[in-house]
DNA sequence: TGGCATCATGCAAACGATTCCAATTTGCAC
DNA sequence: GTGCAAATTGGAATCGTTTGCATGATGCCA
């Protein structure tokens, strides 16, 4: 800035303005700063600016990273979501910032504030720590959550209404004609859990019992679905259908039945969760129910910039939708 | 930073000197301004760290988007390579800036490095405009791109070995009896082309001719496999094998061919491309190249530091695998 | 006691921008 | 010619850090 200023024989000052265009400058030095910046190919330090304006416009997206398993960020559903947020954060012209942290020391998280790296915080993914998640409300973090909501929780959930979603697979499945509904996921990840709770509404509606041995607590792990359902077959456990808490369970369990024997839909109906893009190119075309990952992007960053607009913002529950395709159609 | 100076009874230039643990302070006072800065939640602001330091340690992974189609971030092979690039550059304490631009405004790329955003730039994605990258490269731009090789390229790339790739299914194919493979992939596309070429080298070493009209230049958009095989067989158009530039297209060819009559794999082997999460859950489980996601991202990573470090990089090709699964045996 | 390292600390100048305030010029009316 | 408002511009302080240099205190040795 120093040097286009010298070369258009004018202070920094008026270089600041020109480039802000600032209608304090003359229209000849505007422009002619102007061309000069562009011929240097100059454009002011974002970094020095923001310093000087207490400013900054960068969102933090921050997905859990469990160090135990060093497990990677592959998770489609997260992935979807990640896409939607860089899209939602792009057309309203903020920068976004990926970071993944150790799931159990949450508060790292929010250092990406304290440090001033960004403005606001967008946690994705499964966090387990309600009461951590509360302390940084507590401390003024600006932060959403992607997730279930719980009681007394002091911060702004996003998510879909997963108690819902659960009764509409369940009911869809037991309108089919089941009547011992396999429900695959574990009850203790708050967003399984609620969709559990749809699976036995739905049942309660339906005036059918539940048998409890057929709730398997699977964690969103695939291999962990082949050795649950080879033990409910060696058991004499009975079920025809299933209902999976994602749809990469529901695909792990689709392979897993058909390995044993069984055909999906005819012997067993399956329903997953999620919706990802590869649901309806599965064989057969997978039935779920879809979470509105567009609007999840949108909605996270308008409740997240709401918050930091001052206002005082309450969670929000999207509307899930059942797809029926063919692996629940008998 | 001038608070927990004045409370430590202390200058700024101490409290600075004792936050980054230098032994030129007193080991007393820097437990005491250590403790004074824990208690009061601080931490450093790191714009203006930046700032005075000249340093900056986040990385910019930039990803295009087509203004017109105005298409969301959403294939699975990209949202992978982008959790992988995640995991490196977390790995190696960098942070990472996720942005979109406009595929033919490519320079708006360079402003993200201009500004002082971001130290260096990885680019992802199908960027048509070798030229516009030839000359960010001339501008000391500092990047690296993911993509296929190309002659009188003046900047670093890794990429799959794509013509090794798709050598490898030909010939599988080939292998497997089919003699008149179709080719979804629009050549135009440096990787696909490749991947194009591997096949022709496949049918040259094996003595087996290729038809011509067996090249459907199908661009990667699912929704356009489709017309593409019916019109094949509309026009009497035999064929008994299909190699696919991804797996996307693989997935949407099976459940066509399906549709129309004919069993994958025993009436016509498929293959893919990019291995992504769910071709092994696919029934039949696809067949299909294997793109070393994890590995790339390291690569990616590492030759753009190289470059950081003032090395002068050569581009790299990654290995290729081919994953036999059954959409190929009969 | 004086001289001289050694240790710990403070001062002030940067880093690259923005903006309040003051200064200069110009135009216009009287 | 004088006075005053409007239009442009420059000076200097500031945002939150870091760091070269200078300063003061302390201890040790002769």
């Amino acid at each position: 800035m120093t040097d286009i200023a010298r070369l258009a024989g004018v202070s920094v000052s008026t270089v600041s303005r020109a480039l802000s265009e600032s209608n304090l400058v003359n229209a000849e030095t505007r422009a002619r700063v102007g061309e000069l910046a562009r011929s240097l190919n100059y454009s002011i330090n974002i970094g020095a600016q923001n310093l000087r304006l207490g400013h900054n416009n960068t969102v933090a997206v921050i997905v859990p990273f469990d160090p135990a398993t060093r497990q990677h960020l592959s998770d489609p559903f997260f992935l979807s979501l990640i896409g939607s947020l860089a899209d939602a954060l792009t057309d309203r012209g903020h920068d976004m910032l990926l970071t993944r942290v150790d799931a159990g020391r949450l508060d790292q998280a929010a250092q990406v504030f304290h440090t001033g790296r960004a403005m606001g915080i967008v946690l994705v993914g499964q966090w387990h720590h309600h009461d951590q998640l509360n302390a940084m409300a507590v401390r003024g973090v600006p932060f959403v959550v992607w997730g279930a909501q719980l009681p007394q929780q002091l911060y702004a959930t996003v998510g879909g209404d997963n108690r819902a979603g659960g009764r509409l697979a369940t009911a869809h499945l037991l309108a089919q004609g089941a009547r011992r509904i396999a429900f695959l996921g574990d009850p203790e990840l708050p967003e399984a859990g609620l969709r559990q709770q749809g699976y036995r509404d739905a049942h309660a509606a339906a005036g059918v019992p539940v048998d409890e041995r057929l709730c398997r607590p699977v964690p969103f792990v695939t291999d962990r679905v082949a050795p649950e359902i080879e033990a409910m077959q060696a058991s004499g456990l009975d079920f025809d259908g299933v209902f999976a808490a994602s749809d990469l369970l529901a695909m792990t369990a689709i392979n897993t039945l058909r390995r044993l024997g069984k055909t999906v839909p005819q012997d067993v109906p399956v329903v997953g969760y999620d919706d990802i893009t590869l649901a309806e190119h599965f064989h057969p075309p997978l039935s779920t129910v879809a979470q509105p990952i567009g609007e999840a992007g949108r909605v996270l960053v308008e409740l997240l910039l709401d918050q930091l607009a001052g206002a005082r913002v309450a969670s929000k529950l999207l509307t899930t939708a059942l797809r029926v395709r063919q692996s629940s159609q008998r």
